[in-house]
RNA sequence: GCCGGGGUGGCGGAACGGUAGACGCGGGGGACUUAAAAUCCCUUGGGCUUCGGCCCGUGCGAGUUCAAGUCUCGCCCCCGGCACCA
C-alpha cells in the first residue's frame, strides 16, 4: 500500500527529497532543507512545555473573545485513529486555529466516548477486560492526537468510562426521571439464542444474528425509554431556524417523519356470521371501534377490508371461535420473525382472516378484518384500512388474498369503472364516492374527514415516525441506570448524593441467555437496601446506551473539573451552545437528535438557559479509497501513522484538505501526498531564502491581496481545498523567474498557512524574528497588517485589484479576442477597443461581452 | 420507493450565468549530474491547421439567454441515509 521507492529500504518518501537525519542534527540555524520530523518535535514539545494549547479553569472564566469549537469525540479502538478520523479533526481543528488567529480565546477539548457495545464486543474478542483495555486505547489516541499537532486542550477532557464523568450521566437520567420523561415499559428486542444477546438492528444481517449466522427471535422485555416524543414539535420546529447544514437538518425531519392525516375509528360488526358486503351492518351501540391512521382519508370509499397488527391488543376479542387456532398460530410465527426481515418491504404479503368483520363507516357496508404483519403496532395505531386501488402494499395484499379492490380516484380520461391492474397512489378526482363524487381528491382528505368528524367517527390528525428513545442495554460496558426496585415502594430513583452508581469490576462480564446484564449476576452488587424504607431492595442491573453519554459531554468540557455540579453555570453561560460543531453526518438522526432533546429536557428542568445546543454545525464528508468508502472489509483503510512518520504531520494535515471540499469529499491517493510536501517544501524555501532579503515587486504585492481576500473567505466557509490551491499558486508567483524575494512577500503567508501546517509556521515565525508562538501573538510585531488583537493578515481590496484588465471579447457567446486595458476604462473605450480587434471584425456580429 | 450529495482531462478536483479544466498528481520533453534520485524549466482535453487560427468538448435530451458546467423542464447513472411508516 505504501509506495516505497525501489530498494530505498524505507530510507524517505518516494520520489522526494528526504528529511535527512544528517540534516536533522545539523540544526536549523543555518540554511537547511524541510526537516517536517524535527520540526514538529521541537513544536510539540514546545507547546507542551508553555502550555501554548492549555486552557485553566481562570482562563475558561475570564476569557473575552469566547469561541467553543467542538469536534466529535472518537470512540477509542483498539486500531487506533483512522484517516477517517484525522481528516475530521483537522478540518476541525484547522478552523479553531483560525479562529484563534484572529484574536478569538479558543476552546477547543477533546474526549473519548469508550462505553458501549464497540468496545464491549472487542474486549470479549481479544479477552482483555475493558478496565485494562480502554485506558491502554486511550493512551494510543492520546499519543496519535498530539501527534497531527491539533489544538487541543488536554486540561478539560473528558472520558464517559471515568466515574467522575458517568455520575452525571446518571444525574441527568434522574433529572428526566423526575421530569416524568423516563419510562419503563416491554419492547420487543432481537434475540440471538446462540449468542445468548439482544442484538441492535444494525446487528441483524437477513434475518440472522451478524456474528454467528443464528436466525434471530423477537423477544419482550421491560426496558428504560426517554420520551423523546414529547419534543417531536420542538425538534422539529427549531429546525427551521437553528444554523446546521441543510442536508443534516433534513435527516433529523426525515427521521422525526411527520405525516399529516386522519384518526378514523370503525366499528365492529359481531352479529354476522356470513359475509355479504352489500346488506345493511348491525353495529351494535356499544361495538368496540377500531381506530386507524391515514394519510389518505380521501380514500376511505375504497377501504373493503382492514388490517391490525399481530400484536394489536384487539386481536383476541374480535377473531371469531372458528378462526381462533388459526390466528393464534399466525402470531406466533410473526413473533419467531425477527424485527428486521420482517420489515422488508419486498417481503411476500402474508396474513390471515380473524372471522370478523368491520363497518366502513363511509359505506356503511361490512369489510373483513384481517391481521397481518405488514401493519406495524410501532406506527400510528397499529391498525389500517386497506385501499387496495390506491396503496401498493394493499393492492399486493388484496391481489394475493382475493380481497375485493374498488377504485375511488381516478385521472384525466379515467371513470370509476376504468379497472385498475395497479395501485394508483396518486391524486385526481374522486369516484365511487358517493356524494363525494367529482371532488378532487385533494379537497377530499379535508372534506371527507370533517364530514366523518360530525359522525365523531374521525379528526384530523398529525402523526411521527420518532419513537422513544430506549435506553436500556443488558449489556455490562456502561453507566449502570441509577434505579432501585423495592417490593415494598416499588421504583425508586438512586438517592442524588449516593451517585456514582459505580459499574463493578466483574470478571465474567459476556451477556448470557438470561435477557438481562451481566450485572444480574453479580449479586453482592445488586442487593441493595431501599433508600426509601431500609429493606431488601435490587438494584437495576441494565446499563445505559452509549448515545446517552455523548447526549450532554459538550456541556461537561468546560466544568471538567468540578465534582460538585455536572456544569459549572457560569462557565456554561460564558462558552455555550457551542460556537462550531463538525462531525460526521453519520450522527445527524442519532447523537445529534439525542443531545438536542436532553438540552431542551434539561433547559426547561431550569438547568440551562438556552434549548438548542449547537450555534452552527458543519457536517464533513468522507473520503474514499479508490472511489469506495474505507472499510475493513474492503481491505482499503488507511493507517495515518506511516505517512505522518514519512511525510511529517503539517504535510498530512495539508494534504488531507486538500484531496477535495472538506464538506463534500476526496479520494485519498498515496502519490497525491506529494503536492503539498513540495508546496510546504517550497514555502520553506523561500522563507530560508527570504531571510537574504529582496525587493518588492508591485505585482505580487497585488497578488499577495488577493490571496489574503480568497483564503481568508475560503477557510471561513470550510473551502480548505480552494485555500490551500490559492496559497500554492501565490507562492509560484512569488518564486516565478527565481527571483530574490522581498520579506513582506512572504510574511503574511505564515499566519495564513498556520491553521494547515501549525509546526512550520511556529518554526518560520521564530525564524522571522518573532518571539512568542504564532498563536498567541496579538499581530504587533508583525511586519503586515492583521486583525483586531490577533496575526491573521488584512488585505486592502484597492491593492487587490489589477491595474490592467484583459478584456475577453465574445461575439454571440464565443471568444474572439483578448485585449488589455487599463482598469477603470469606460465601457465606450472598451467597444471600441474591441471593434478595432481585426479579429472581432472578422466576425462581425454585435454584443460583445467584457469581463 | 423517499430524502440528501454527486456526474467536468489519464486521476483528485477548479470555475460571481461571461476565457471550461485553477491547484495538485500522473505523463512527455529538456537542464543539472559519470549515473540515478532530488531540484529547476517547458509541455500535457480531443480533432484539424496554410501555424494566423478553426471546429468539438462538463452524464443524456429539450428549453431560456448575446452567452449555460452553472438557470428551467424531462431522463440516465453513481455514492450516502431512510424505508411494508399506512
Amino acid at each position: 500500500m505504501f509506495a516505497l521507492r525501489p530498494g530505498a529500504g524505507g530510507a524517505g518518501p518516494a520520489g522526494t527529497r528526504l528529511p535527512s537525519t544528517e540534516l536533522r542534527t545539523r540544526g536549523m540555524s543555518e540554511r537547511a532543507g524541510y526537516d517536517p520530523i524535527a520540526i514538529e518535535e521541537k513544536w510539540q514539545k514546545a507547546w507542551a512545555e508553555r502550555g501554548t494549547n492549555l486552557l485553566s479553569d481562570e482562563d475558561l472564566r475570564d476569557a473575552e473573545r469566547p469561541f467553543y469549537m467542538l469536534m466529535m469525540y472518537p470512540y477509542p479502538s483498539a486500531e487506533g485513529l483512522h484517516v477517517g478520523n484525522m481528516y475530521a479533526f483537522t478540518g476541525a481543528d484547522i478552523f479553531g486555529r483560525y479562529r484563534r488567529l484572529n484574536g478569538f480565546d479558543v476552546f477547543e477539548p477533546i474526549g473519548f466516548d469508550a462505553f458501549g457495545i464497540h468496545s464491549e464486543n472487542y474486549a470479549l474478542k481479544v479477552d482483555v477486560h475493558p478496565m485494562e483495555l480502554i485506558p491502554r486505547n486511550v493512551a494510543n489516541f492520546t499519543r496519535q492526537l498530539k501527534r497531527i499537532g491539533g489544538m487541543y486542550d488536554w486540561n478539560h477532557t473528558v472520558d464517559t468510562t471515568d466515574p467522575g464523568y458517568y455520575k452525571w450521566t446518571q444525574w441527568i437520567f434522574l433529572k428526566l426521571h423526575e421530569a416524568g420523561l423516563a419510562e419503563r415499559k416491554e419492547a420487543p428486542v432481537n434475540w440471538c439464542p446462540s449468542c445468548m444477546t439482544v442484538l441492535a438492528n444494525e446487528q441483524v444481517i437477513a434475518g440472522a444474528c451478524e456474528r454467528c449466522a443464528t436466525p434471530v427471535e423477537q423477544r419482550f422485555i421491560a426496558q428504560w425509554f426517554f420520551r423523546i416524543t414529547e419534543y417531536t414539535e420542538r425538534l422539529l420546529e427549531n429546525l427551521s431556524w437553528i444554523d446546521w447544514s441543510e442536508s443534516t437538518k433534513k435527516a433529523q425531519e426525515n427521521w422525526i417523519g411527520r405525516s399529516e392525516g386522519a384518526e378514523i375509528r370503525f366499528p365492529i360488526a359481531r352479529s354476522r356470521a356470513s359475509h355479504d358486503r352489500h346488506e345493511p351492518a348491525t353495529v351494535h351501540a356499544a361495538a368496540p371501534l377500531i381506530s386507524v391512521f391515514t394519510t389518505r382519508p380521501d380514500t376511505i370509499f375504497g377501504a373493503t377490508y382492514m388490517v391490525l397488527a399481530p400484536e394489536h391488543p384487539l386481536v383476541e376479542e374480535v377473531t371469531t371461535e372458528d378462526r381462533r387456532d388459526a390466528v393464534a398460530a399466525y402470531r406466533r410465527e410473526v413473533a419467531g420473525t425477527d424485527l428486521v426481515s420482517r420489515k422488508k418491504a419486498d417481503k411476500e404479503k402474508s396474513g390471515i382472516f380473524t372471522g370478523a368483520y368491520a363497518v366502513n363507516p363511509a359505506t356503511g357496508e361490512e369489510i373483513p378484518i384481517w391481521i397481518a404483519d405488514y401493519v406495524l403496532m410501532e406506527y400510528g395505531t397499529g391498525a389500517i384500512m386497506a385501499v387496495p386501488g390506491h396503496d401498493e402494499r394493499d393492492f399486493e395484499f388484496a391481489t394475493a388474498f382475493g380481497l375485493p379492490i374498488v377504485r375511488v380516484v381516478a385521472r384525466e380520461g379515467e371513470d370509476a369503472d376504468t379497472p385498475l391492474s395497479e395501485a394508483y397512489p396518486g391524486h385526481g378526482t374522486l369516484v365511487n364516492s358517493g356524494a363525494f363524487d367529482g371532488a378532487a381528491s385533494e379537497e377530499g382528505q379535508r372534506s371527507i374527514t370533517a364530514w366523518l368528524a360530525e359522525k365523531n367517527l374521525a379528526e384530523a390528525r398529525v402523526n411521527y415516525r420518532l419513537h422513544d428513545w430506549c435506553i436500556s442495554r443488558q449489556r455490562y460496558w456502561g453507566p449502570p441506570i441509577p434505579i432501585i426496585y423495592c417490593d415494598a415502594c416499588g421504583t425508586v430513583p438512586v438517592p442524588e448524593e449516593d451517585l456514582p452508581v459505580e459499574l463493578p469490576h466483574v470478571d465474567d462480564y459476556k451477556p448470557d441467555e438470561s435477557g438481562v446484564s451481566p450485572l444480574a449476576r453479580a449479586a453482592s452488587w445488586y442487593r441493595v437496601a431501599c433508600p426509601e424504607c431500609g429493606g431488601e431492595a435490587r438494584r437495576e442491573t441494565d446499563v445505559s446506551d452509549t448515545f446517552l453519554d455523548s447526549a450532554w459531554y459538550f456541556l461537561r468540557y468546560p466544568s471538567a473539573h468540578r465534582d460538585d455540579v455536572p456544569f459549572d453555570a457560569e462557565l456554561t453561560e460564558k462558552w455555550l451552545p457551542v460556537s462550531t460543531y463538525i462531525g460526521g453526518e453519520e450522527h445527524a438522526v442519532l447523537h445529534l437528535l439525542y443531545s438536542r432533546f436532553v438540552t431542551m429536557a434539561l433547559h426547561d428542568a431550569g438547568y440551562l438557559g438556552f434549548e438548542e445546543p449547537y450555534r452552527v454545525f458543519r457536517k464533513h464528508a468522507l473520503i474514499t479509497k479508490d472511489g469506495a468508502k474505507m472499510s475493513k472489509s474492503r481491505g482499503n483503510t488507511v493507517v495515518p501513522d506511516k505517512y505522518i512518520e514519512r511525510w511529517g504531520a503539517d504535510t498530512f494535515r495539508t494534504y488531507l484538505m486538500f484531496l477535495g471540499p472538506f464538506q463534500i469529499g476526496g479520494d485519498f491517493r498515496d502519490e497525491g501526498i506529494q503536492g503539498p510536501y513540495g508546496f510546504l517544501s517550497r514555502l520553506w524555501d523561500t522563507i530560508q531564502g527570504e531571510l537574504r532579503g529582496g525587493h518588492p515587486d508591485s505585482e505580487v504585492e497585488r497578488r499577495l491581496h488577493a490571496t489574503i481576500r480568497k483564503v481568508t473567505e475560503d477557510v471561513a466557509g470550510l473551502r480548505y481545498n480552494t485555500a490551500i490551491a490559492a496559497m500554492m499558486e501565490y507562492l509560484n508567483a512569488v518564486r516565478a523567474g527565481n527571483r530574490a524575494v522581498a520579506r513582506t512577500e512572504v510574511e503574511p503567508l505564515v499566519p495564513l498557512i498556520a491553521p494547515f501546517a501549525p509546526h512550520l509556521a511556529e518554526e518560520a515565525w521564530e525564524l522571522l524574528g518573532h518571539e512568542g508562538g504564532i498563536f498567541d501573538s496579538d499581530g504587533s510585531t508583525a511586519g503586515f497588517d492583521t486583525v483586531e488583537g490577533g496575526v491573521w493578515p488584512t488585505f486592502d481590496p484597492e491593492k487587490a485589484k489589477e491595474d490592467s484588465v484583459e478584456f475577453v471579447v465574445q461575439v454571440n457567446g464565443k471568444v474572439r479576442a483578448r485585449v488589455e486595458l487599463p482598469r477603470g476604462v469606460g465601457e465606450h473605450a472598451a467597444l471600441t477597443a474591441a471593434l478595432a480587434d481585426e479579429n472581432v471584425g472578422r466576425w462581425a456580429g454585435e454584443g460583445e461581452v467584457r469581463k
